[in-house]
RNA sequence: GCGCCUCUAGCUCAAUGGCAGAGCAGCGGGCUUUUAACCCGUUGGUUCAGGGUUCGACCCCCUGGGGGCGCACCA
């Protein structure tokens, strides 16, 4: 460093003006045959990612953002001075170069370097310029090393970009609005999950980080606002898996004078148009298979479902008692405390989920497991929602809403006594929200979809950790 | 939280209980059409930490730490 400040050069210049990014110039000069000369001049800019230094020649791959290009960096045409320069570049410098568009015998498409600029001196090494970064706490650790080396990993944040710039697009020509609600929240409600408590100083009183959007978003429905969505953090202190970080995103939507049927409808245009557009096409690979996701999506009770699954009729108007020893008899265990549509939704998860693979809605769950869904019109046992499962995992789930007031307290109220009893995921009575439904809220569908999931499965990829540049992880042991 | 696996140079990986090595990166030199360029030379280690067994430990044992996977937890 101090040689190259000593040379009367900077290490770290402040800007570069370039006149393409490779990928433009691939597109405007990628015709060229081998052995082509031109005098059309570009500058562009990017990281040194390889180089092959011939005494008097030397080639170097130079990437950015859009792609690769080839530097042909001849003595004679850069001078003696700038060539010494060049020959001092490292891997993972960044450097801006001026000249013309050439193709070499083999044909490469390169820029002829007549000017180089060092624009950031990389003075740690690049990983393994072949085998790249595989540790994966290092890859985590240090994401910005590894999007540097590992194409995959680039690919994984741009499926995740034009998943979420697709739902967007889709969102705003069906006419909904996106909105922010906040994230500290007195108290945590919409889902059934434990929170992470922190403090505000001056107003000296515990607050929440929200577990769910869905509360304030009905919220707004009661003002009028129709149709709104959020895609927002929100955040859950539980465990952390392949399928869970603490930290996720999640979109949630409401529309109004919709129901479940609607919602259902929206969740299959959502996610097939984002893998048009993130993919290229609507068919994936799921667990070995190939499925197209533009054929309509199959619906499963989820009662049925279990019914199936232990050979018996399973409804939650049957007693705790008949449903626990069925429970029993089939390997799952029931706590003392649970009722009968906790013990269903516990016979589905244990007999049932894993082994969805194509997108499929699981409908009718319990009323019991689901304070903030209405009843449905043929079943009092039952609501009026859904959960999307792919590959064995939950991607989105969404229902009628409840927009009774009297009723929707009268659940608040359930949960409450169950929180109080012991289970610390139940949650407490909203009664802002209750005031808020009293004004009136019209019938409305809402959905919830797990933005990572969909991402992971766009992208292929089987850990939540590979959409989430910065996953969770305990910190860092620096010595010293 | 429990079980299994894993941790060696900056990176990717070797090394029957017997001198800690290779490739890449780095450093020095050579080469004007290379493609992971090539050729010659060369620097680089608290083998995750601590303890134990042994004449001798990267290797076996114990404790602890990081990570992965599975289970549990988990709209």
């Amino acid at each position: 460093m101090a040689e190259i400040r000593a040379s009367g050069a900077e290490p770290y210049p402040y800007r570069f003006d370039r006149s393409h990014d490779i990928a433009l110039v691939r597109a405007g000069w990628g015709h060229l045959e081998a052995g082509s000369e031109t005098d059309d001049r570009v500058s562009v800019a990017g990281r040194v990612m390889l180089l092959r230094d011939s005494g008097k020649l030397i080639f170097a791959t130079l990437r950015d953002r859009s792609g690769d290009i080839q530097l042909f960096v001849s003595r004679a045409v850069i001078g003696d001075d700038g060539f010494a320069e060049v020959k001092e570049l490292d891997l993972g410098d960044w450097v801006g170069v001026e000249g013309t568009v050439m193709t070499t015998r083999k044909g490469e498409l390169s820029v002829k370097v007549d000017s180089s600029t060092l624009l950031s001196k990389a003075v740690r090494p690049l990983p393994d310029k072949w085998h790249g970064l595989s540790d994966t706490d290092t890859r985590f650790r240090q994401r910005y090393a590894d999007l540097i080396v590992n194409e995959e990993a680039r690919r994984h944040f741009e499926v995740r970009h034009e998943v979420i710039s697709s739902f967007r697009r889709t969102l705003a020509a069906e006419g909904f609005i996106e909105v922010e609600t906040p994230v500290l929240h007195t108290e945590a409600g919409g889902a059934h999950a434990r929170p992470f408590v922190t403090h505000h100083n001056t107003l000296d009183m515990e607050l929440y980080l929200r577990i769910a959007l869905e509360l304030h978003l009905k919220r707004l429905i009661v003002g009028g606002m129709e149709r709104v969505y959020e895609i927002g953090r929100i955040f859950r202190n539980e465990g952390i898996s392949t399928r869970h970080n603490p930290e996720f995103t999640m979109m949630e939507l409401y529309q109004a004078f919709a129901d479940w049927t609607d919602v259902m409808a929206i969740t299959e245009r959502l996610i097939t148009t984002a893998a048009a557009d993130a993919t290229g096409s609507t068919v994936l690979t799921i667990a070995g298979q190939s499925i197209d996701l533009s054929e309509p999506w199959p619906r499963l009770s989820m009662t049925g479902a279990v019914s199936e699954a232990v050979g018996r009729e399973v409804h939650p108007s049957q007693p705790i008692a008949e449903l626990a020893s069925i429970a029993a008899a089939s390997g799952v265990s029931v706590a003392p405390n649970w009722g009968a549509g906790k013990i269903i939704e516990e016979l589905f998860e244990h007999h049932c989920e894993s082994s969805i693979v194509r997108p499929t809605f699981v409908t009718g769950h319990p009323v019991e497991i689901s304070p903030l869904a209405r009843v449905d019109r043929n079943d009092p046992y039952l609501t009026e929602r859904f959960e999307l499962f792919v590959d064995g995992r939950e991607l989105a789930n969404g229902y009628s809403e409840l927009n009774d007031p009297i009723e929707q307290r009268a659940r608040f109220e359930a949960e409450q006594a169950a929180k109080e009893a012991g289970d610390a995921e139940r949650g407490t009575v909203d009664e802002d929200y209750l005031r808020a439904l009293e004004y009136g809220m019209p019938p409305t569908g809402g959905l919830g979809i797990g933005m990572d999931r969909v991402a992971m499965l766009l992208s292929g990829v089987d850990s939540i950790r590979e959409v989430i540049l910065f996953p969770t992880l305990r910190p860092e042991v620096h010595d010293r």
